[in-house]
Formats: C-alpha cells, sequence, structure tokens
DNA sequence: GTGTGTGCAAAGGCTTTGCAATTGC
DNA sequence: GCAATTGCAAAGCCTTTGCACACAC
C-alpha cells in the first residue's frame, strides 16, 4: 500500500491528478477516476464523449453516459480538460496538459498530422499578440488543409 | 430585363454565382439562389443552417428547413460553400471564396476578432508546407485563445 | 449528517432520411 | 418527359435536464 490515502483503486491514474481533483474542491468518485484515467491514456487521441462511455463501461459497469457529459463539464470547467470539434461537429475531449501539440487535418482525406514542435507556429503567435493583442493557442482548433497525397492528387 | 437568361429574380446574386452554379450542373432552384443570395450578403459572418432558413423564409415563405441542409450539403460537396464550428460545436456556413480571413475567438468570452491581413500566418504555412508537406489553410478553422480583455482579468 | 454527485428516464435541439409530389432542364 | 430537387413528417443522433437516491467528505 504505498499510498494509503489514495480511496479507489485507480489503475494507472497518476497521483497529479487525483490531486489536481482535490486541490480544485471536486469530489473523488470511481467515475471521475475512470474517466480522467482514461483521459489520461489517451493522451493525445481526443477522444468522443461517446467512446469514454463506452470504455469505461468495459471495466466500471454502473457508469452512466449523463455522469460522463457531466463529468467532462465539470472536469472543463476548472480547466483540467478542454475539448474541441471535429470536421463533422462531433466533440473530442483531451486533458488540458495534453495540447501539447498541433493537429493538422487534411478536409480531402480527413487524416491528421502531429506537430510537436510548437515553435513552428512562434512568429504567428507573437504577431497575433502585438497586433491583436490576443494569446492564441494553436494546439485548441485543429488546422485545416490538404495532405501531401490529396495535393499530388489534386495536381494530376 | 437587363439578362433575359436569368430565370428567377434573385436579388443582388452575382452572376458569378450563378454562374457557378451552372458550370457544376446543379440546378438553379429558388431555395439556392436565395440560399446562396444570403451567404454572399452575410460575407464574413458565418451563419448558422437556422439562420439561413430563419431569414430565407422571411423573403420566401415555401422554403423548408431539410432543403437547407440538403443545399447546404451539395453546395459544399461541389466547393462552393465550407462550414466549420463554434466553441459549442454549431455549424456556421459561408461561401468558400469568403475564407479571406482569420479567426481568433476567445475561449473565455466567445468573442471573435477577425484578421484581414493573411500573410501574418506565411511563415506558419511555408514552414508546414516544408516540413509536412502539408498545405494549411489557417482560415477554415478559427483560432483559438485569450482575448485582451480577458487575458487582463486573469492576469489580475 | 450534509450537500455534492450519480442513475434513470425523459425531453431537447440539431440534422438526416424515406417517400411522394414537384419542377428545372 | 425524366431525373434532380423539394416538402413533409418521422426518425436519429448527441446532449441536457429534473428528480430521487447514493455516497464522498
Amino acid at each position: 500500500m504505498e499510498d494509503q490515502h489514495r480511496p479507489l483503486e485507480a489503475g494507472g491514474l497518476t497521483n497529479a491528478v487525483i490531486e489536481d481533483l482535490r486541490r480544485r474542491g471536486l469530489r473523488l468518485t470511481p467515475q471521475r477516476l475512470m474517466i480522467l484515467e482514461l483521459l489520461e491514456q489517451s493522451k493525445d487521441e481526443h477522444i468522443a464523449p461517446e467512446d469514454i462511455y463506452q470504455r469505461v463501461l468495459q471495466r466500471y459497469p454502473m457508469i452512466n453516459r449523463s455522469t460522463v457529459y457531466r463529468t467532462l463539464d465539470v472536469l472543463e470547467e476548472v480547466g483540467m480538460v478542454r475539448h474541441g470539434h471535429v470536421e463533422d461537429g462531433a466533440a473530442r475531449y483531451h486533458l488540458a496538459r495534453d495540447c501539447r501539440h498541433l493537429h493538422l487535418i487534411c478536409h480531402k482525406c480527413g487524416c491528421s498530422i502531429d506537430v510537436t514542435d510548437l515553435s513552428i507556429a512562434d512568429s504567428l503567435i507573437r504577431a497575433l499578440s502585438e497586433r491583436f493583442s490576443f494569446q492564441a493557442d494553436l494546439t485548441h482548433f485543429p488546422i485545416s488543409g490538404l495532405c501531401a497525397g490529396c495535393a499530388a492528387k489534386r495536381n494530376s
């Protein structure tokens, strides 16, 4: 029992996230821990509410869909998770601290490229800050465009 | 009667758009013309399907909601219009050729800033092209971040 | 014990679909 | 005239909500 304060077995969930919950005055329920753990495992995957529900269901059959939605709302309110929308408008959630890359999405074939070198956007971010006092977060919404393959097809 | 080939009175709709429809083999129905005209008037406004329906309804009371959705789909398929999703996941449509600015969206207060000087993103676009062969279109998805006001509040 | 959080079931909003009738070409 | 397009009404999603019960603290 390496941590006797941990009230529930939460698999691989790091203490950092649990501490985060506590610090923000949120109760540690199995449902919240399961959802957070799943988000943590999914790292940069950006997962849909229904997927979260289905995958938690496998290990914790008494969870309810509306709990998933409410939990995501609460966690987003306190800043622990964020969400965006893919091309078809469906919601995708991820841990706020896992925003660490740009997403390139091909609007033709739908494929996606992750860009981990964030410095690539530095000059744009600086310019937006200087000219519009806007602190841009390029990691939040994906960047639409054409992937190499689809661009080649278009040119032929 | 400056143009006897025009089959319907389409208000201020430019011939360019009508020609576009014809060229792509789509029929010129009053509904399509009304919707296109509205999109043209809304220029950079990025309008929701329901708004399109309501506003067309005022001048053309026999239009149907599903026609709006189907028309938008068809027009998007042939590349005449595009759509994105605002923070809450709601769809927003606009003419493809009116993509001419970046949208900054504050994820705190929801306010939006238009950036017409696209050259601001040139270095990012060039870098994405060189390193990933990805032809980015920054005008499609909005850019999330904090506006000046919300950033100030956060720092106080 | 208290009040937050959950399950359940129902409602809500936006969008899609099947089919018959209409209408542009 | 024929096929594309529309209107209508119903269904389908995804998401939210009201309320009573459960449980974390």
